[in-house]
DNA sequence: TATTAACCTATAGAATTAGTAGGTTATAGA
DNA sequence: TCTATAACCTACTAATTCTATAGGTTAATA
């Protein structure tokens, strides 16, 4: 039991050696949720926030959420295309929700800016693509362990609505 | 009763129309795990399901999971540097596993292979990289709906081992 | 001594990301 | 009707990452 325990943090010991290795090699850590969705969580989170059902204007969220107003010009005109936003031109104007943020999942607008949420097309729900590579998705080991973690990840994403992240202070 | 259930057959109906447009614009659907962690993974099934501890060779894992020979051998030897795996060159050489299957993680195969298992590295437990765009995390709506989806797929990641992986036929 | 298979270094095409630049169009208010 | 405003649209680009390929060297076995 001793020896067991001693085993695992040793285990944990290297893992964190080599994890610490990588980080001085590559300065920059690989983000797996692009600036372009978590901009677009954000900008919608802003808007949701404001209780009065006035058009936001773009430069009032770039401003206050520190996003490049021009990039969050065309990830907001995505998201009205999408059906989340309606707009309003000319002075006054500017993007409000369609829909009730308890109506919207994060599961829907990940899928729009992001584009799957499973990690290999192979057990994507929406954008299923077959493995190029693989001879059968029965045998495959990946395949199986993907499946788990994208089915805990749906959970979590088609639990959670703009309702749910906006509300957080 | 009936109304709610037609506009939620009607938003799926959106949503599905919206991802249909996407995929035919773009061709390739973006994979979150990278070739080399998945041709990783299969590689240590592979090796896993021989049950005698002789050595594999890169050659013999490349044809029988059509991985590229020399792409695989740079993962393979990442992995015995990580302390995954080791190696016996020449005649009759190749790569084995050093620990049980069921003692190796898919945590730690995945952090070593791919990086870190958060989406953002503002949650990451071993690759935490402060946002610069974010003025306090507390306040930040992707902030803690990404915690969820760290811990929900860490659950996962964990509770898997190279055993369970390769147990699957 | 020949063969084998791991090991090492460098390079490179393709794709994606995260923007920037420079406009046009529609609306509200004066 | 004019002017300011803010959404809308098109094109481009620098940087980075991914997925390899090429061409070797070193060490172990028969």
């Amino acid at each position: 039991m001793l020896i067991s325990a001693e085993c695992f943090r040793f285990d944990i010991f290297v893992e964190r050696s080599i994890i610490n290795v990588k980080k001085s090699i590559f300065e920059y850590i690989r983000s797996m949720l692009s600036k372009k969705t978590k901009y677009g969580i954000k900008a919608l989170a802003f808007i949701a926030k404001k209780a009065d059902k006035k058009p936001v204007q773009t430069s009032e969220i770039s401003k206050s959420e520190n996003i490049s107003q021009k990039f969050l010009e065309s990830i907001l005109l995505e998201l009205r295309k999408s059906g989340f936003l309606g707009s309003k031109k000319g002075k006054g104007g500017g993007y409000y929700l369609i829909k009730e943020p308890k109506d919207i999942q994060m599961t829907a607008v990940i899928r729009v800016l992001e584009g799957p949420i499973a990690m290999v097309p192979c057990v994507s729900l929406n954008y299923y693509e077959k493995c190029d590579d693989c001879p059968s998705e029965e045998t495959c080991s990946v395949h199986s362990l993907m499946i788990q973690v994208r089915d805990s990840t749906l959970k979590v994403l088609g639990d959670n609505t703009l309702a749910d992240i906006s509300a957080r202070k």
